[in-house]
DNA sequence: ACCTGAACACCGTTCAAGT
DNA sequence: ACCTGAACACCGTTCAAGT
């Protein structure tokens, strides 16, 4: 390993996110350099470069691989704001189970594919019978709004201490959710089927 | 100016701290580097080290700044949930008016001074009559949350060409405030005293 | 006390060269 | 087509040395 390959390349694009994922979630973004990427993949830096432009690039494909698991998590018949709740749910699933899965989205560029066909998909599915487009749009940039800034708060060590550090963080987040989703003021959650993540059935 | 001075020195944390942000204002965050700084300041890079630690450091009292200035930027007579509106909208002008400032805070630390002065004082003055101090934590962290991830995402030209690229980002940014604010579910903004931000007194 | 100059390890990126 | 090795500019950080 290591040395030019005569046959089937070692590398792929997928094998490089993946490997860029794992190292993320090992040694948190401020250590996930390409230098690393391609030491845990026994490969020499610049390999990467025939795969990904920059590191940009791989940042770029990263947050679409994140951003595709959460979509696929998704039960395909939930539609309107029974699809933003499981949505907002599943986000901050994800960003808890990655280690700066936040800073790292936001920090990332957005492919073409997530721009042109995943987020349009999914505005479609939530313009339901009493959402419009342009509420769906704005419903969508809230919850990944509040879902991308809770998990960076809750990263910082500091701050999670001043909010409080026990358990009911996601009671807080799933309160602030169920605010922007269905309006109410507080409490019970909405009678939604499967109130939590769906593992994809894949 | 460069050489050792025999008088008064000639930084400050002070004065780095503003000429940080001015560079980061001009240049975006990504460009933001020590050497940029100590350049804007005709200073060589290791000077800043007589000052800060680290450049987190650096990057912390930037932030402290920044949020400082919200809070001075407060009617001091507000309370409970009219102080929550009007720092979602003071939080969310000043990272109008400085590039990536939000990418800034989720990048930094958070002083000692935020943390055990700033954000309990702010609490103190949120938990009024209806508002218990566990539920005006919760508050703020929703409200930090969404105004840090909005612009964060607003930040992304591919992300705002997605979610629209009129005018009406303030409006739907508000529409979100208000629905975790206040409860209400759409339009027409709250009777608040000063429904937008004040500038400081001084 | 306050700042410079030189040095170090690390990084992203490019590119000629190997297979 | 796919990967290495060497090189480049830049970065954060340390530290002895100057005033």
């Amino acid at each position: 390993m290591g040395r030019p390959k005569a046959g089937e390349p070692e590398l792929a694009r997928d094998v490089i996110i993946d490997a860029a994922i794992e190292t993320l979630k090992a040694d948190g973004i401020a250590a996930l350099s390409l230098a690393r990427i391609a030491a845990s993949l026994n490969v020499q830096t610049p390999a990467l470069y025939w795969y990904f432009r920059s590191k940009a690039d791989v940042y770029t494909y990263m947050s679409e691989k994140i951003f595709r698991d959460v979509l696929d998590s998704l039960d395909p018949e939930l539609v309107g704001r029974d699809l933003l709740w499981a949505f907002g749910c599943a986000m901050r699933h994800k960003q808890c189970a990655i280690r700066d899965a936040a800073k790292l989205i936001s920090m990332a560029g957005v492919s073409d594919e997530v721009r042109t066909i995943l987020v349009p998909g999914l505005l479609a599915r939530v313009a339901d019978r009493d959402i419009t487009a342009s509420q769906a749009r704005n419903y969508l940039t809230a919850i990944q709004s509040l879902s991308l800034g809770w998990a960076i708060f809750e990263s910082n060590p500091a701050t999670s201490e001043v909010m409080r550090r026990s358990g009911d963080g996601d009671i807080a987040y799933r309160d602030a959710l169920a605010r922007l989703v269905f309006g109410v003021v507080l409490g019970e959650s909405p009678a939604v089927s499967g109130t939590d993540h769906q593992e994809p059935s894949s």
